[in-house]
DNA sequence: GCCGTTTTCGGCCCGACTGTTTTCAGTCG
């Protein structure tokens, strides 16, 4: 869905430089809005690229804009956006990119000091000749400078397995030192929606003790500069440490993330972490539910619409709800909408929350390393974790041959894991000679460049399970890539197609392959779609998964374990099954035992 | 530039914080 992205980015664009051209922002607005939406397409906009009545069925795109998409799609260029390009220095754009800078202060420094670059407008803060902007003082330019270093220092996203466990320390933090003093405590945002990267970290708290929450936050461990302090709310920057083993990554220690800290009546809870919770698209969608039943929804509450100016919770007006998130979503004629789903695709039209997977629905581990190729567990430890968690089965799926790196198994020493995995399972009995934990004999097989697999059929036949997936030549075309992927999953003993992009979030795109095309020969052939769980990886993405699951595919959610801590992944597989709408029906690791085990037997 | 069971024209979500101002503009979420 490559032309996707090319038209989102320049009708973003588009936006920008109206904006700060300082021409009609609504405009601006709506510019911008079809990008997203445009972005957020689970299909090819090719496909309809030639239809303006379907163009402007999508929401968010009218006649003008279909005839930018139409234009993009026939020749590869957009008048409009080229000509505010000769009008606009590409340096502006970069500008507006840097946080506390907006539209209207790149055009007041464009305007009085000709500056189009950043390392002009570095200059002129170093020089002090930014000052003589309007509305410019020492301040703002000292806000501008460290903004800039920061953006320097790279990555602009957190994955969501590095920014979970600092929400989750910044929590036990406050928790420790307001002790009883707290009401409630929670992290909102794109974090708690489970986005796959995180720009912030939103921590909303509820206590009577205001100066000391503030002082705690601002004073914990890990934070690096204090950005803002006020009554109810105070920003700070807060160094992020993971382990990044797994993958060659080069600031091993991590970035550090801005981390803000709201806080909250006690009364309002609900309206507040609905409100930080967004998203955005989501939050406007029910304030116009609200504008249409007489109400007015803010951050406090949701009150009856008097169309006074004077916010209603300032003139003692009493919420129709504001307490809990489901008395508001009540209010509004809504079911719960849980946060995974809150992201203005289709969930304002639920009529019932929908019993999405839970983390305890999953019973199985399909995709797990030993030893034998480039995992750190045993076949014995692994079974026992994966009891200890409460599984019926493990799959151990190590390494084909071609896996060099990764010391993927040659026939033989597959021949004798094999023989290695039945023994272990000998250890794992009950006194009746039933398994306590089923262990599976299987492997990661690649899919070669041409949709091949790394064992030939007599080996793969002898496996209990395969989970097959692209380790190389990820940089292939779409097309090329569409048919490798087809190829596996028509592949006569393949059960799972393994993180079918190959993308590592924040190092590399992965392959592009045509999802319905992919989708479409799984549903055929009962081949489950694979969420794998490593939150580098979270492929299938989320919108992804929406379109499988609308189709009916099978999806698997694993792990993909090579160490202890990799089972602890699972939560983020979860979430990113939620936000594909994922019910547990439809993905294999919630079946019990003899269902799973029935369907595995099918492809032999 | 999009959108419409009050509208095909006239709207377009709402509030906190900051810094630069003397009453508010800009940015952010």
């Amino acid at each position: 869905m490559a032309l996707n992205a090319a038209i989102a980015q320049r009708l973003e664009e588009i936006a920008k430089m109206i904006e700060v051209l300082g021409e009609d922002q609504f405009r601006a607005i709506s510019n911008s809005r079809a990008a997203r939406n445009i972005d957020a397409l689970p299909f090819d906009i090719a496909t309809i690229a030639d239809d303006k009545a379907k163009l402007t069925e999508i929401e968010g795109i009218g006649p003008k804009i279909a005839d930018k998409i139409m234009e993009f799609a026939a020749t590869g260029k957009m008048k409009e956006h080229e000509e505010l390009k000769g009008k606009v220095p590409a340096g502006l754009l970069e500008m507006m990119k840097i946080p506390g800078l907006g539209p209207k202060t790149v055009r007041a420094i464009w305007q009085t000091l000709h500056i189009t670059t950043l390392p002009a407008l570095k200059k002129a803060i170093e020089d002090g000749t930014i000052l003589t902007v309007p509305r410019m003082g020492e301040k703002a330019a000292q806000k501008i400078k460290q903004a800039m270093e920061f953006a320097a220092q790279g990555q602009a996203r957190l994955w969501l397995g590095q920014a979970v466990p600092v929400a989750e320390r910044i929590i036990d933090v406050l928790k420790h030192k307001l002790g009883k003093k707290v009401k409630h405590i929670d992290y909102a945002g794109s974090l708690r929606r489970g986005k796959d990267t995180i720009g912030d970290i939103d921590i909303l708290i509820a206590t009577p003790d205001i100066a000391s929450a503030i002082e705690a936050f601002t004073a914990m461990p890990g934070v690096v500069a204090v950005l803002a302090a006020g009554e109810s709310k105070a920003s700070v920057r807060v160094r992020t440490d993971v382990d990044l083993s797994r993958w060659d990554v080069e600031d091993k220690t991590g970035p550090t993330v801005q981390a803000d800290l709201h806080v909250i009546p006690d009364a309002s809870w609900g309206a507040a972490l609905m409100y930080f919770t967004g998203s955005k698209e989501h939050n406007i969608r029910l304030r116009q539910r609200a504008l249409d039943r007489g109400l007015t929804l803010n951050d406090y509450g949701l009150f009856p619409d008097d169309r006074e100016d004077t916010p209603p919770q300032q003139r003692g007006i009493k919420p129709v709800a504001s307490r809990s998130e489901e008395e508001i979503y009540a209010k509004l004629d809504l079911p719960f909408i849980p946060p995974e789903l809150r992201e203005d695709r289709g969930e304002v039209e639920l009529t019932a929350t929908p019993r999405l997977i839970e983390v305890g629905d999953i019973k199985s581990e399909l995709h797990a390393h030993t030893t034998a190729s480039d995992g750190s567990l045993s076949i014995e430890a692994l079974a026992a974790m994966a009891k200890e968690r409460g599984f019926h089965t493990i799959a151990v799926t190590d390494h084909s041959q071609s896996s060099v790196i990764a010391n993927g198994l040659k026939p033989e020493r597959l021949l004798a894991h094999i023989e290695a995995i039945r023994k272990a399972q000998e250890k794992f009995l009950n006194r009746s000679g039933k398994p306590e934990i089923t262990i599976l004999a299987g492997s990661e097989v690649d899919i070669l460049a041409d949709g091949t697999l790394d064992y030939d059929d007599k080996i793969l036949k002898q496996l209990d399970i395969v989970v097959a997936s692209p380790h190389a030549a990820l940089s292939q075309d779409g097309p090329a890539a569409t048919k490798r992927l087809v190829k596996a999953i028509r592949h006569k003993y393949v059960h799972i197609l393994g993180h079918p992009t190959g993308r590592l979030i924040n190092q590399r795109p992965g392959l592009d392959p045509d999802m319905a095309k992919l989708i479409a020969a799984a549903v055929e052939r009962r081949v489950a779609l694979e969420i794998n769980a490593h939150w580098m990886r979270l492929d299938l993405r989320d919108t992804h998964v929406r379109q499988a699951v609308n189709a009916g595919a099978l999806i698997a959610i694993d792990c993909d374990v090579h160490a202890p801590d990799d089972y602890d992944n699972l939560r983020f597989g979860v979430m990113t099954g939620r936000r594909g709408w994922l019910t547990p029906d439809l993905c294999v690791n919630t079946w019990p035992a003899p269902k799973l085990h029935e369907w595995l037997k099918s492809k032999r």
